[in-house]
DNA sequence: AGCACGCCGACT
DNA sequence: GTCGGCGTGCTC
């Protein structure tokens, strides 16, 4: 390079490039790494560029970072290959990348990766090969040279096949008129379209509260400004609707819009909505996206053709060019919290990438979590309510049943008065919804005679007897076995005994009580995919299906018009295990499963099975009184410091060692005790996580306490950096963590 | 993430 | 005597 090198590479925003570039790569790396410029390709080289640098004996794609850092000798820098004809990771972007790292202890790198996982959208576009009429004429023309002439003539350019396959003609016709000049090889960038939405359509007529609900969200959307809206509306309170009306608003202003869904594999219904009011599909991305789809879409976003996406917490990532509003529906659901890889919270990450695009934000929820709910108390969050349900629909009526003072019968799971209640709905020729949070037949399955029971291999869990596959599987870890015929222990025969309900069992119950109800089952065993779960979902609102049993994969948004009784088989179940969320969690899905009952004309019923009809979730459900239960919660997490009054950080200590991993895990423990008393630090563990044997690898907790105030990423940097590195063990850390198994 | 270098078991 | 296991370490 003949070009001085730049003191040290801090040249920064003036218009010549830099000689030297900071590159951060998508790989597990903290730091960047400097390269040279060469001075063909400075022009094209700013921040954000994606570039193709050598990096050992390979090559791979980086994103500029900055300037050089100058911490290597100028002259051992590598020059840059290329600049990749891709439009550069816009500034937010890159900003919620370090942003990202820094909050949840990750390396840059891997946060980046993230935000580049696309095979081949990098890569240059690929071309095809097309053909249009040509300057020359066929000597002889016939009637398949003629409908191929014609066919080009009225419409744009096509591929061999199309043409072969629209004039209906042989591929031998094509080649020939190539081969004439009749017609002429054009290459056309692939690129896939993507509707324009419609915004001049209306919408539906919307109620007064809906109206004012909406304005407000306009209003938020022209100030072009940071802002976080919750939008809080009861179960079929038309919250769609009114965040459409936003969604038109950003579009208008030649905005892009993110709306990010739980699941987003569940919600066609979602995109039929879309569909009906802007007449057009938006993008959508979640994680079974084929490689093609995957890269049109990201290509898409990144220049701009996709106006709209919809997608899952992976959505977050995306190039949006110009992004004028984020959408975050179901903003309580805990499928925001990323638990692997890199462990974040979609929906708090959303919040920070709204603030560095400068536009505002909506959660939506008829459960608001309840660090929404502080935030929105405390003035950091607007909230527009909707107390009504739409179209004058009532909220349905809940019921508690006493199982402990009307139990079901033996070997049953459905009580007298969910029994009667179903009879009369479907006497009435209307659908009901069985909900239990367990799939397969039976939890646990044991041998009567020698009281056997069938243990994973790999995780300390119970195998799930699924008696519709013949199997008995672990839900952890993938683990499966046939169902034997002999007790592998005591070799008895027919001696096993299945304990407790799983859907499976209901299912049965329904089919001996309800002679010609007809039954479906939706867990994510029976439905494999988007498209079963549509089937289902249709046949379902076809009506032909009587009694839905289902897990949670049927709380999910879904409209059912017909459908007015929802049966909680066990209200209880999530309460167990008493982690600081479970009275949350279970009040956030029974509310959701409830509201499920009645969004058609007809008045809906639910009725809640619980052995605790007295406990908070199940009075707060029965009695409609979200604010107040919420109110308790959130003065018992206040009262034990516990987020969002205080703030926790978890670590997982994982390995095939025991011994190890608990050294591992008591080290690092002894390193961050030593900063209790002075930091205001609670240490608390290591102790065997609930799931002590996970996938074959030994578990073990750690969790640190902080008060509000109190940042604990540098603490847990520094300790962490202290740990002997021959620790033999993997140390996953949780910032805010929500699961703690 | 790749892909090296680097020290201990079963083979020509 | 070598081929090869995957355990640390580096990549501008």
């Amino acid at each position: 390079m003949s070009e001085p090198a730049d003191g040290g590479g801090g040249g920064g925003e003036g218009a010549r490039a830099p000689a030297t570039v900071a590159v951060l790569m998508p790989l597990p790396l903290e730091r960047t790494y400097d390269y040279a410029v060469p001075t063909d390709l400075a022009p094209a080289i700013a921040p954000g560029a994606f570039v193709r640098v050598p990096l050992g004996r390979v090559e791979r794609v980086g994103v500029v970072w900055g300037a050089g850092e100058g911490d290597v000798d100028p002259t051992r820098l590598k020059p840059v290959t290329a600049v990749l004809d891709v439009p550069p990771m816009t500034e937010p972007l890159r900003r919620l990348v370090d942003w990202t790292a820094d909050y949840t202890l990750t390396n840059r790198g891997s946060v980046l990766r993230m935000a580049m996982s696309v095979p081949g959208a990098l890569e240059p576009a690929s071309v095809r090969t097309a053909y249009r009429l040509g300057s020359g004429e066929a000597p002889r023309m016939t009637d398949a040279r003629e409908r191929v002439v014609a066919l080009l003539r009225e419409g744009p350019p096509r591929t061999a096949t199309e043409i072969a396959r629209d004039a209906r003609v042989s591929a031998g016709v094509v080649r020939g008129l190539v081969s004439l000049g009749a017609i002429e090889a054009v290459t056309m960038r692939e690129v896939a379209s993507f509707d324009r939405p419609d915004t001049s359509r209306t919408g539906p007529i919307l109620s007064q509260a809906q109206g004012a609900a909406a304005e407000a969200l306009r209003q938020a959307v022209a100030a072009q400004a940071f802002s976080v809206t919750v939008l809080d509306g009861v179960t079929g309170s038309g919250k769609t609707e009114v965040y459409f009306e936003a969604i038109s608003a950003a579009l208008d202003q030649g905005h892009q819009v993110l709306v990010m869904l739980p699941e987003i594999a569940l919600s066609a219904q979602w995109l039929a909505r879309f569909r009906a009011r802007f007449g057009a599909d938006p993008a959508v991305w979640h994680s079974e996206l084929g490689t093609r789809q995957r890269r049109e879409t990201w290509r898409a976003v990144a220049e701009g053709r996709a106006q709209v996406v919809v997608g899952a917490r992976s959505a977050l990532w995306l190039p949006f060019r110009t992004l004028g509003l984020i959408l975050v529906d179901e903003e309580h659901d805990a499928a925001f919290k990323q638990e692997d890889g890199v462990i974040y919270h979609a929906r708090d990450m959303a919040v920070v990438r709204a603030r560095f695009e400068v536009c505002p934000i909506v959660l939506v929820s008829a459960t608001p979590s309840l660090e929404t709910v502080i935030n929105v108390e405390n003035g950091r969050y607007g909230r527009e309510r909707l107390p009504d349900r739409h179209g004058g629909a009532q909220l349905p009526a809940i019921e508690t049943v006493d199982l402990r003072e009307t139990p079901p019968a033996r070997g049953t799971w459905l009580a007298p008065a969910l029994r009667a209640a179903l009879v009369e709905t479907l006497d009435a020729g209307e659908q009901a919804l069985l909900f239990l949070n367990r799939r397969g037949y039976a939890p646990l399955t044991l041998c009567r005679a020698c009281g056997h029971r069938f243990h994973c291999p790999n995780c300390s869990a119970w195998l799930v007897e699924h008696r519709f596959a013949g199997t008995l599987d672990c839900h952890h870890c993938g683990f499966q076995r046939a169902q034997p015929e002999a007790c592998p222990a005591c070799e008895a025969e027919g001696s096993f005994a299945a304990c407790g309900p799983g859907v499976e069992r209901l299912a049965e119950e329904v089919d001996e009580a309800f002679p010609g109800a007809r039954w479906a089952v939706l867990t994510s065993d029976t439905v494999r995919g988007p498209s079963q779960v549509q089937d289902l979902v249709d046949a379902i609102v076809a009506h032909e299906v009587d009694v839905l049993i289902g897990t949670q994969m049927v709380a999910k948004g879904h409209h059912f018009p017909q459908l007015t009784l929802v049966g909680v088989v066990d209200a209880d179940l999530g309460l167990a295990g008493g982690d600081m969320r479970a009275a949350e969690r279970t009040y956030q899905l029974l509310h959701q499963v409830g509201g499920r009952a009645g969004r058609g004309g007809r008045p809906g019923r639910v009725v809640l099975q619980t052995y605790a009809a007295e406990h908070p979730v199940i009075t707060a459900l029965a009695a409609g009184d979200r604010d107040s239960f919420m109110e308790k919660e959130a003065a018992a997490r206040e009262a034990h410091g516990l987020p969002p009054f205080g703030r926790l950080v978890a670590v997982i200590a994982s390995g095939p060692s025991e011994s190890d991993t608990l050294r591992a895990a008591s080290a690092l423990a002894r390193i961050a005790r030593a900063d209790e008393k002075t930091l205001g630090i609670q240490v608390l563990g290591p102790a065997p996580a609930p799931l002590k044997l996970l996938r074959g690898r030994h578990r073990f907790r750690l969790l640190f306490k902080a008060p509000r105030g109190v940042l604990l990423q540098p603490h847990m940097r520094r300790w962490l950096a202290a740990l002997d590195r021959r620790t033999r063990a993997r140390l996953q850390v949780d910032i805010d963590p929500h699961s703690f198994m």
